[in-house]
DNA sequence: CCAAAAGTGTTGAATTTACACCCATGA
DNA sequence: TCATGGGTGTAAATTCAACACTTTTGG
């Protein structure tokens, strides 16, 4: 906060810049790896609403073996962060996410005990006909995201952060539809958007808002079944991005 | 996007999330290094009004030798990356920021010619007269942050996506202190938005959205020696967090 | 006095929010 | 027919945006 004297000259920081690039003895000591957060929406226990569940994977070594953890393993020497992330994902849930976006890199010292990893930690969103088909198994578990048991090294925490970054985004960007299928009705929109952010909204509302967004596109399709009027089917809108990453919005 | 067969099984997947807190041979192989895009507000040539500018560094080896280039360097086994990213800012420009803030990690597989690179950037706001203090050199110069020329690497859309998130940030938080000093007229406070954000700002509108979001506090002091009305002087409100990270306010 | 920026008031537009009410279907 | 959600209308409340106007200093 207050300003101390400054002594390092402009030239050994140049000299520093282009070690920047290169591995030093001492980055080499830390070891990278890359673990996903996983949402779905799956119906409760009295299947009366949806509500929000994540995998974990049980940890069958030290340190922390036997707790739960975020799925996540090494990052390949010929694969982008987002893919490593993808593939894993596909390897240790084999679930395929409809959204994946790097949520942010972890590496304070002491977060794994006996060596250093930083680990870059991506979110990702399946449908729910996607988490319904994924095998869970002794070692693979959905749990509700807003009651997780003491999760493995500082699991609990990103967890935690991936949840507000979803919550948050919920509310300016488009993302919802990562949970639907092809087409929706508006209800079932709603219905997501609630689930996630926990508290009711107004349908009369939700619809001119999304209406006016240009974010869904009716179909002249009517869902016919339900003991009701039967809604109209909308359509996401490929013409208007997801969400605003900015200028990124390749990697 | 469209869903195919999946054929990996529980088992394989925990024994796959084993190996994510320990370093593989392929990871092994990925270097990581810190970099740090640095915005501080300075005088015009003109000195009519400020303008967004950050400092880069020149590198004297290949790969992009002689090439403009962010500061940045390697990640020591004992510190955490902001703490990397902090002493790699003093190190290379001697610049001590008031705000600083993880960007994202870069981590394409071709970003770096020859090796390959994981960069967690960070970004960083300096106040004005910290940066007037800032030693310029052959070796580190400013540029202006709308205007830059090729730099080495992935850096120019590294800086593109950090504008956007001051950009972003500054219309819904409160970052804008982190240019100024201990106390600031509304004026102040006001110009600095209006050099980020490059359009003008009504002063009304403007007073009085700040007086209601209780992020300032007015000071009983006045700023006189200016040939108008003296301002009255303003100071940050501590008790209001300056942006909002979520759960994320420590690290 | 005048110029210039500080600070206050006011008004209309746009947006949000709450809720009444009609519509179309299955049972 | 009734129950149930689909869908439309509307009005109050709040926020936003533009701009007129008064205040207080230095010159």
């Amino acid at each position: 906060m207050t300003a101390t004297a400054r002594t390092v000259p402009a030239d050994s920081a140049s000299a520093d810049s282009s070690r920047a690039d290169a591995a030093s003895a001492d980055s080499a000591r830390i070891s990278l790896a890359v673990s996903t957060v996983i949402f779905a929406l799956r119906a409760d226990a009295d299947a009366t609403a949806a509500s929000l569940r994540l995998p974990l994977v049980r940890r069958i070594r030290e340190p922390f073996k036997g707790r739960w953890a975020l799925p996540g393993g090494p990052i390949e020497a010929a694969e982008s962060l987002s893919a490593a992330a993808g593939r894993n994902l596909v390897e240790t849930t084999g679930l395929r996410p409809t959204y994946l976006e790097q949520l942010y890199a972890f590496g304070d010292v002491d977060r794994s005990p006996g060596d250093r990893v930083v680990s870059i930690v991506y979110w990702a969103l399946v449908r729910s006909e996607e988490a319904d088909l994924a095998a869970e198994g002794d070692n693979v578990r959905w749990f509700p995201a807003d009651d997780l048991p003491d999760l493995a090294f500082d699991h609990n925490t990103i967890v935690d952060y991936a949840l507000w970054r979803l919550r948050t985004k919920m509310e300016y960007s488009r993302i919802a539809h990562a949970f639907l299928g092809e087409t929706f009705t508006l209800s079932e929109l709603r219905e997501v958007h609630e689930a996630v952010l926990r508290r009711p909204i107004d349908p009369a509302n939700f619809r001119r808002q999304m209406e006016g967004s240009k974010a869904i596109i009716a179909t002249d399709q009517l869902l016919t079944g339900g003991r009701h009027r039967p809604p109209r089917l909308y359509r996401y809108n490929a013409s208007v991005e997801l969400t605003d990453n900015g200028p990124l919005t390749s990697s």
